[in-house]
DNA sequence: CCGTCGATGACAGCAACTGACATCACCAGT
DNA sequence: ACTGGTGATGTCAGTTGCTGTCATCGACGG
């Protein structure tokens, strides 16, 4: 049996959101998730820690870029402006994926333990923001907040872009959430 | 055996946290906390939903506390303000719990599905503070910002209230917190 | 005294997840 | 060509979270 087609990863990531998407994730049994892969239970708990990560692949790939970005942002830069180009950097993540990310957002959106672990994802990005920020010598709590803030900014941009009739750029939606941000926390009007 | 003590819920919650706190939450089966509670695994379930939701007896009411202080401010007040006023509400909720909410802190920090729950609490309480703000005129995509904002203001300032040293009051954190994200969104400023 | 109702216990069962061990293809070194 | 090691997989048994179902018991109103 150590015969094995390449990309058992993929392959499993693939039927998993075939499978929630067609019956829902509670369910799809993990059982069958690794039949239509191809393979045993056993081997799915081997590629992915549990039912919800199968969905989460590219979730570190997408951490470390906006990372990278803050922390190499112009040195000048105020904090919030070097969320801003992280923001943007992100963004050619999701290129050419509007559909896909639509897809996959409505499975998760759909079930309160994939919305968990959605969370949990987010909240290891603000963490790992924050820490960028405190490297370019942002203080506490000023680097937790402005940390936060970004990820509110990627969270709330990203939904609208995957809104049904959206059609613009996510860089675009990117940039005019962050402008919302800016106006609604400065204090004395009314918007 | 229709014969029981009053309080069933209370002794679970009690027995949770004492047992997650002596042998960690994985390493505590939910027979264990029934038993300590005098009761069954299955009455167990019949009050909580799962093993991690007997931490999260008091969301409820947080959120609500904090949802009607922003329904209620003042009509003049800017969507921020609103917040701020909403900020100041919940503190009470926590007067003289400061040792409490330490223990249960550090229990849910040291694991990752408890902080997942944590973390959709406080998505709950967002969603539930954008719509306040939307029933007081302001527009999307700003309520929903200004929403995550103060949840992430509220998160930064209460983890501050119960670092080990810390001996200021929380609304008086509270306010500072708030305060740091105000000067860190403000754009073209080195803090 | 009776019937209803709410809280609980008892039991069976499913599915997520884990540990342990065996198997097989492949590859490097001899 | 043989050999030993390595990595991916299969198999199987077991624990535990969680649910459905039914029976039991005490309280309470009539």
């Amino acid at each position: 049996m150590g015969r094995w087609e390449p990309n058992a990863r993929g392959r499993l990531a693939e039927a998993a959101l075939e499978l929630y998407s067609e019956r829902g994730y509670e369910q799809t049994t993990v059982a069958e998730i690794a039949k239509r892969a191809g393979l045993t239970e056993r081997t799915f708990f081997r590629h992915y820690a549990d039912k919800r990560e199968v969905l989460f692949d590219g979730a570190n790939a997408l951490q470390e870029r906006f990372v990278d970005a803050v922390a190499e942002a112009q040195e000048s830069a105020a904090p919030i402006d070097a969320m801003a180009a992280g923001l943007q950097a992100v963004t050619d993540v999701f290129a050419g994926r509007r559909e896909y990310s639509r897809r996959r957002q409505a499975v998760i959106q759909a079930n309160a333990e994939l919305r968990e672990r959605e969370l949990i994802k987010l909240a290891s990005m603000s963490t790992a923001l924050a820490g960028a920020l405190r490297g370019r010598g942002v203080a506490e709590p000023v680097a937790s907040l402005t940390a936060e803030a970004g990820v509110a900014v990627f969270k709330v941009g990203f939904e609208l872009w995957i809104a049904p009739a959206e059609q613009r750029e996510l860089s675009q939606v990117m940039r005019e959430s962050l402008d919302a941000l800016k106006s609604a926390t400065a204090s004395g009007q009314t918007v």
